[in-house]
DNA sequence: CGGGGATGGT
DNA sequence: ACCATCC
């Protein structure tokens, strides 16, 4: 079945796809290395906590592995060298910049964690074709094991044009950052990940699809399986299912008593080595957040510190990325006897964008923003701790989990336009047409960024089934709407782009000033209050003519190609700044993201 | 037994 | 919103 082609040459062919999976040779250790070169030479360990989280070749020699008690690795290696891996940012960093190497290729890239990548080369693989005699391709690297059968789809061609591929991709990691790299090549991305540590370090392996099923019986355990993780892993073996082979075998009405339907029929597949799951291009991620972990905090004092010292670091990471959060988590880790570790609870909470101004493109929170963020933090730890009572913690965290919606890529000239606060407004309404009420720009209503020290306001923003935020852009969008003919009723001039404004950005952009000599929407509260009835109308209208907000005059002023991005994501908002995936990713986001790169410092 | 982060379920 | 699970 698996083998077997059902179509030639057909890109909807099983065989299609050219997967590569890219993993890099025990990362911490390498960072370590490339910034200190003196440590290539020593065994070295990566430690956190007590723990030895990974170790270079060197010090595997003496029986190092990943994951083990510093005690127990000093025993076998003395000499090792450790090295605190527990701040990630320089770990960030080079996995950004691995990835920026990796977007090189325009094909679609998914990030696995900080080591690991995806990428499809499909359609590079496609091209080449065209231009080499197929006859005789050589492959780059390992083969898991030679064809038996000549495969009619002509998959084994395109694997081995994909191992060329992988070979130039590692090359020029190791060229540009100096990392060695292993790489999987298959048709999907499950034996792609499987077959890659087939040769280790610094080398790659080919697996040609007719050997799935056989290799996938070749694993240690059921738990080798990416996405069988300790507790699925226990209700097969509670099936007396432990092996690959085992769960080959078993029937799906037997893994449908124990898992979901869609579930039984996911492990069967993955058993059997087919994997049908789209590599989906990563974008920037959608929370930011910190933890520390330590034996034990009792008392509120102490907590309060944890919870500023991680977020002055949090505040750096979160400008660093750019983009405004709305929501933010606090999770702890009470002491508990019966588990080792694990059992999170978390409270989470919207919080007032207003505490962060974009300042000539720079994310800022000001002395008394931070206070306000430490009175949210500190009402949602009340909420997990029961302060009448003695609390023993072993981890508190701290995480920004949502984001102010972009829409848009760095360079296009929507973004480039976003940044004046009135071209916001007219975008977001945009916006708001069909995401009802998930993603709001708080930032529109928000006076003058800089000057904010208004502290009377809840801290906490109320998180209500129907979010009181949510109306008042709507209801603006109505009003903006229904006065486009005459836009000097209600204040909605300020919605609308007009030549002199535009002017301004494009003066703005260039001198990077402050942006508060921008004309701007006030507030304009009062017209905001009572919304109910139009926001339904509002709700009803449809969107084609969502162009009107903007001043014709302006549109037509600009650019060609501007116009057309305009109109594309009126037309389709979600669309214009998307990476291509499959039609199956359903919650794609966007996705262009040059900061993401950008080293530190 | 670490420090992240994503995703799916309820 | 929060948890569980996975990497």
């Amino acid at each position: 079945m698996e083998s077997g082609c059902s179509h030639y040459n057909d890109v909807d062919s099983e065989h299609a796809r050219c997967i590569i999976h890219i993993d890099v040779d025990c990362f911490y250790a390498q960072v370590e290395m490339v910034l200190k070169p003196e440590l290539r030479t020593v065994p070295l360990g990566i430690q956190q906590k007590n723990i030895v989280v990974t170790s270079n070749y060197e010090a595997r020699k003496y029986g190092v592995q990943k994951c083990m008690l510093v005690t127990e690795a000093l025993k076998l290696c003395p000499n090792l060298k450790l090295v605190n891996g527990e701040d990630l940012h320089n770990y960030r960093t080079a996995s950004n910049k691995i990835f920026a190497v990796l977007q090189c290729w325009k094909c679609p890239v998914e990030k696995l964690g900080m080591d690991e990548n995806y990428i499809d080369v499909t359609n590079l693989v496609q091209e080449k074709m065209k231009s080499v005699n197929s006859s005789n391709i050589t492959h780059a690297g390992h083969v898991y094991s030679e064809p038996s059968i000549d495969c009619p789809c002509g998959c084994h061609t395109r694997l081995r044009i994909t191992s060329q591929i992988a070979s130039d991709i590692r090359k020029k990691i190791f060229e540009d950052l100096g990392f060695t790299t292993c790489a999987g090549i298959a048709h999907n991305k499950l034996l792609a990940k499987l077959i890659c540590p087939q040769n280790k370090p610094n080398d790659q392996t080919i697996i040609f699809p007719e050997h799935g099923t056989s290799f996938m019986s070749t694993l240690q355990s059921i738990r080798s399986i990416p996405s069988i993780g300790s507790k699925t892993a226990e209700a097969l073996i509670s099936n007396n299912i432990i092996t690959v082979s085992d769960l080959q075998e078993a029937s799906l009405d037997v893994l449908k008593k124990h898992f979901s339907s869609d579930m039984a029929v996911r492990l069967k597949s993955l058993s059997l080595g087919e994997d049908n799951t789209p590599v989906k291009q990563t974008g920037k991620p959608q929370s930011i957040g910190l933890e520390d972990s330590f034996k034990i905090v009792s008392v509120r004092s102490e907590v309060e510190d944890k919870f500023t010292a991680l977020l002055q670091r949090l505040l750096v990471l979160v400008r660093e990325d750019g983009r405004i959060p709305v929501s933010l988590r606090v999770t702890l880790r009470k002491k508990d006897a019966k588990r080792l570790s694990s059992h999170r609870e978390s409270r989470q909470s919207q919080i007032s964008p207003s505490i962060f101004s974009l300042t000539g493109g720079t994310l800022t929170v000001t002395e008394a923003g931070q206070q306000k963020l430490m009175n949210i933090i500190m009402r949602l730890f009340n909420k997990l701790i029961d302060l009448t009572k003695p609390f023993h913690l072993t981890l508190v965290g701290l995480a920004f989990t949502k984001f102010q919606e972009r829409m848009t890529g760095r360079g296009s000239i929507v973004n480039y336009l976003m940044n004046d606060i009135s071209v916001q407004s007219v975008l977001n309404l945009q916006n708001e047409c069909d995401t009802s009420a998930s993603s709001m720009d708080y930032s529109a209503v928000s006076p003058s960024s800089s000057t904010t020290t208004d502290l009377s306001d809840a801290e906490v923003e109320p998180s209500p089934k129907k979010p009181k935020k949510v109306t008042w852009i709507a209801k603006r969008r109505c009003l903006a709407k229904e006065e486009v003919a005459s836009p000097s009723k209600l204040k909605v001039g300020e919605l609308r782009l007009n030549s002199k404004e535009l002017e301004k950005v494009s003066e703005l952009r260039l001198n990077s000033r402050d942006r508060s000599l921008t004309p701007r929407a006030s507030p304009a509260k009062d017209n905001l209050s009572d919304t109910s009835d139009t926001m339904r109308d509002c709700e009803e209208k449809n969107c084609d003519d969502c162009p009107s907000y903007v001043d014709k005059e302006v549109f037509n002023a600009l650019p060609d190609d501007m116009q057309k991005e305009l109109k594309s994501m009126w037309k389709n908002p979600s669309s214009s700044e998307m990476p291509r995936s499959s039609p199956r990713t359903n919650k794609a986001k966007p996705n262009t993201i040059m900061k993401y790169f950008v080293p530190h410092k």
